[in-house]
DNA sequence: TGTACATCAGTGAACGCGCGTTCACTGATGTAC
DNA sequence: TGTACATCAGTGAACGCGCGTTCACTGATGTAC
């Protein structure tokens, strides 16, 4: 830190995260059009009244969420999409970005896939924003590498939207995967004997984890290919039996609807 | 209709439907978690306690919607992926058919796009299980086309889940677009001069409409082109600028982790 | 066809409750001298 | 260092309101004879 915060200050900060941090816990099991104000200061330890010296709203509240949730990953977009190591590399790198940012931060991802397409018009927009520059920056770290050598702006920008969908897919699945190993874990817990085959052990985690990893990797290898021979706008014409077709006549852009309207 | 219903149960129907349209059009601007059980009997004209003759809760009412906004499209999936015409026209058919859904159900899609990952764990779980379905036939139909030869089981249903995955995207897309026009049309409504150049025509929904579905096709596009190449283990590994590498050796499912565990 | 009774979709009053927001306040922290 | 005053994060009472659910009801529709 650059100069200690004053003892107020510093206290503000610290009932502010207090009410942060008891909305997210909320809000892994609702939406945020229906987190009450009165609900979120009850669970930080503060009267309802105090809420409004750090947020004008529970919306208000949600936006700055969004910005502790994404903002943090711009600096990290370029390594992972940067065009050091081998395809496969990147994919594996790729991967194991957003599984880290899910296993630190998984109320605030679960929050931003919930509300990105939720019923709170300025947390929507909020999101919206901050994909559309990750968007911008892949496409942006895409056009430097030679692969993209002819692609038009149009077909990039496409092929960038793809990217950072999959890598919201990629949350969504690890996310599911932490809710079901909570679900199994707690029925463990009710159980009242201890299973005879352990089917959920201490490396259970682990396993999953890696299944979903490698279900992800697979689909961004599957685009990645895809990218590598496109536009091939002969592919699977006619009977696909003929072997290798190879890829089609390079008339790059030619499949865009161009960029100006 | 096969037999006519008594006017008593005619008209219980025509309340339900009352209450589901007054539900939808509500649900354009919240989430379902804060949707109240007066808020749509208000709307729908009747008295709050009615709403019991028809549903147990709100929840209960949004399990209804799914069913309606998705049990639909099961028998045209099959049309959709059918081996039936080459790739380029079963792109344009995927398209045409979610263009077409939203169309006809735009606050029904809209609804399931918002709760997919919303707060509601019973709807929430309702659309995964629709969804499931969707996936599992769209794998059973990928598996019916040659170019699946040596495909392993759990390569195809990434591939189908990555064409459902696709599907939903490209719904939001359509939903995006109608929503930026509702903006436009306001806004120039309450424009006190017409725009001197009329920057939304007529032909502006169709325009808009044509760029979405050319951008969902270059998705699909994309997608279609890596399945003809997979897996192409090679794909991207050292320096691209040697030209066309072709497709690498068929290790079919050699990179999936395998369905049994 | 006519009558007597059963069913049941929709009503309207009433309930207790938690909500968001207002207001004047308290008392610890910060600042000027 | 000490004193006097300003700031402002957090308090607690109070408000009017809409909520979900209960209950006994009404009256049109359906049915049995």
């Amino acid at each position: 830190m650059s100069h200690t915060l004053g003892t107020r200050q510093a206290q503000k900060q610290r009932t502010r995260r207090a009410l942060l941090d008891a909305a997210l816990e909320l809000l892994e099991e609702q939406s945020l059009g229906s987190l009450g104000l009165r609900e979120v200061t009850r669970a930080a330890g503060i009267a309802p009244t105090a809420f409004y010296r750090h947020f004008r709203s529970v919306e208000d509240l949600g936006v700055a969420l969004v910005g502790e949730a994404l903002e943090g990953l711009h600096p990290l977009i370029g390594t992972a999409v940067s065009t050091t190591g081998d395809a496969e590399e990147r994919i594996a790198r790729a991967v194991e970005l957003v599984a880290a940012h899910v296993d630190r931060y998984p109320a605030h991802m679960r929050f931003v896939v919930r509300e990105r397409h939720g019923g709170v018009r300025a947390v929507r927009e909020a999101i919206r924003d901050q994909l559309a520059r990750f968007t911008e920056e892949v496409a942006r770290t895409l056009a430097e590498d030679p692969v993209s050598a002819g692609w038009s702006a149009d077909d990039l920008l496409m092929l960038a939207q793809l990217y950072v969908e999959q890598m919201i897919a990629t949350g969504c699945l690890f996310l599911e995967s932490l809710e079901s190993l909570e679900a199994t874990e707690s029925l463990e817990a009710t159980a009242p004997t201890p299973s005879p085959v352990p089917a959920t052990g201490p490396g259970e985690r682990a396993r999953t984890r890696e299944r979903v990893a490698s279900t992800a990797a697979r689909r961004l290898r599957l685009i990645s290919i895809g990218r590598l021979h496109w536009p091939d706008r002969r592919a699977g014409e006619g009977t696909p039996d003929e072997g290798a077709p190879g890829r089609g006549t390079p008339c790059t852009g030619a499949t865009g609807t161009g960029t100006a309207d």
